[in-house]
DNA sequence: CTGAAAGCGCTTACAG
DNA sequence: CTGAAAGCGCTTACAG
């Protein structure tokens, strides 16, 4: 596993180890006779420098970080399985990185604990920025990262105007309120007008937002907003589950709008040990348009958040901003669709 | 951006680097009170070694990568999704490789051009090993790195006992034949003689030893084999989808086993657009068990791949490897277990 | 256009 | 127990 080095190329071809530099990183002055000697013979010895010394002597660390909240769908009754509620963010990252010739170090956060090792990995230069999504909290070790200058870019996380972190960091948001807005606003044209929703986890933007939308859509209509509706979720199959049961112990909607897929489809088991049918005598919507929606009998009508266009724009600008060492400061809001399939019909 | 570097830690502390190095890396020949007063100032200036530099002093770099070939999923007549078929086998390798202090890079290989920057970052020290999963074919550039002496697990790998590299890389496979065999024995039990089988692509493992399960099973039970009923398909749905329709065109089998999940969700849309009733007018089974499979209506039978077993046993066996530099090849199987649903029925 | 030299921030024999 | 020095493999002003 011994490699050949700059000074044994520089040997062979007969040059000094700064002409081999030179050629290796492509400098204008040097002619095209020592160019070509030079690369005969690092081509000959599949010399390729070493990542590491080059960093050291100054280049720039081509590795991003990927830190994913571990979403676990624990399967109500059956086995737990992982999330792949990011799989798509995460191929899309990959690509995008790739382009502009980054990596991705993918990290996948299960407590709290984790966070001092991501700082880490940012101090001692193992990355030169990266992506958090799926945060519920701020963390202290996070807002060290960001203090340092570090470029970090924050999927799914309030702006909080008046903090000196976010005038320092990248923001990208789904539209949450209006994405909820058309979901509720659907139900009501279909002649709904007790809405239930089950909501996620309390100290999400996410969540917040989507009982925004939900609110504002039943406002619009001159729905009296009813607290007895709105039931707390946790974004996880079994919360679904578990609140659509409780919900229906004491109200009796005619829809019920999860502030997630996974989520409606625990509602959808509920529903179904409960003889009530979907969507005769229940609509249901989700939000996130995981893979699964479609194939779920009824078809999940659901919200589709711009997974992947969200991942793009935060590779792009987050890449742009290492290499320029630029400051890096910016909010984002990616549209959400309503995605009608057949989980809802007529009251 | 500047952080404090090892000189001014030892400045600080009265100490010279020597020692700063010593205490960081838990060198036993240090005093308590050396160590504390090191230790504190390390603290209060929060400094954090550069990993760069300690890798070009001698260090073991902590990064092994995932390299998993793109399997396209085609949704039929739908919109085109990435696929996910990799995530589970991902979180296991991350929460593997963190449990020993190692970091991810995941790649994801979208052509064969891909091999190239792969062997880079081997040979570029930027990761010290990997794991592929998914490939189809040998690649030139996969071999160098392996006789180069890096550490490579495959996943899904051909044992060819005569290639030398093979006994330089470690293999880990599902059970591919025993998993199908107990599959066909299955419908054979259910009392179905004739019995279709949608294959993957050619040139992978698990194609040809699934075929060979299918055909042993059948052998077994004295059902002479027909080659009309075995088709070509591709690992993806729209392969799964437009071999059904082929294969029903000529043939009329009472069951058919798909060589994975996402083929048999295109059998599945295909049977329905023909009225064919699963499973009381067709009996069903597929391979892998991801996560959509239990949501399927029928919920499908499958044969569940230990994925999260391969995983552990890839990572730990690879870092074990990297870290005592020892020569590395080995072969498991991990065993695949039918798991029934709803998706087949007695003839 | 090109080479000698300094420097990136560590670790580790070596000497004491 | 600890420091001075060499070295890891590059890059990049500097000088010519």
């Amino acid at each position: 596993l011994v490699s050949i080095n700059s000074k044994e190329i520089a040997k062979i071809a007969g040059v000094s180890r700064s002409t081999v530099s030179r050629v290796i990183n492509n400098y204008k002055n040097v002619p095209e006779e020592t160019k070509n000697k030079v690369l005969s013979v690092v081509e000959k010895y599949n010399y390729v420098p070493h990542e590491q010394a080059r960093m050291l002597a100054g280049g720039k660390n081509k590795i991003i970080g990927l830190f994913m909240v571990d979403r676990k769908l624990y399967t109500v009754g059956k086995n737990v399985s992982m999330s792949n509620y990011f799989s798509l963010f995460l191929n899309r990252v990959i690509d995008e990185a790739n382009k502009y010739g980054y990596y991705v170090l993918a990290y996948s956060i299960t407590s709290p604990k984790d966070y001092k090792a991501i700082k880490q990995i940012f101090f001692n230069h193992t990355i030169s920025g990266g992506i958090f999504i799926g945060q519920q909290y701020d963390d202290e070790n996070l807002n060290e990262i960001i203090q340092g200058g570090y470029k970090v870019v924050m999927v799914d996380k309030e702006i909080e105007f008046e903090s000196e972190l976010v005038s320092k960091s990248f923001i990208i948001n789904t539209d949450n309120t209006s994405g909820a807005y058309s979901a509720i606003k659907y139900l009501i044209e279909l002649g709904h007008r007790k809405i239930a929703h089950i909501s996620g986890h309390r100290n999400q933007l996410s969540t917040t937002q989507r009982i925004e939308g939900y609110k504002k859509a039943l406002e619009e209509a001159g729905i009296t907003y009813n607290r007895n509706l709105v039931l707390n979720g946790n974004f996880i199959q079994d919360g679904g589950y578990s609140a659509t049961k409780k919900l229906l112990q004491k109200e009796t909607p005619t829809a019920i709008f999860y502030a997630n897929d996974s989520m409606a489809i625990g509602g959808l088991i509920a529903l179904k040990e409960l003889s009530i049918h979907v969507p005769q005598e229940m609509s249901v919507i989700g939000f996130d348009d995981i893979e699964i929606a479609s194939y779920l009998d009824p078809a999940l009508t659901t919200v589709k958040t711009g997974f992947a266009e969200m991942a793009s724009i935060a590779v792009s600008n987050l890449i742009t901003a290492i290499k320029e060492d630029s400051s890096f400061s910016a909010h984002y809001i990616v549209p959400a669709e309503l995605i009608i399939r057949d989980s809802c019909a007529h009251l």
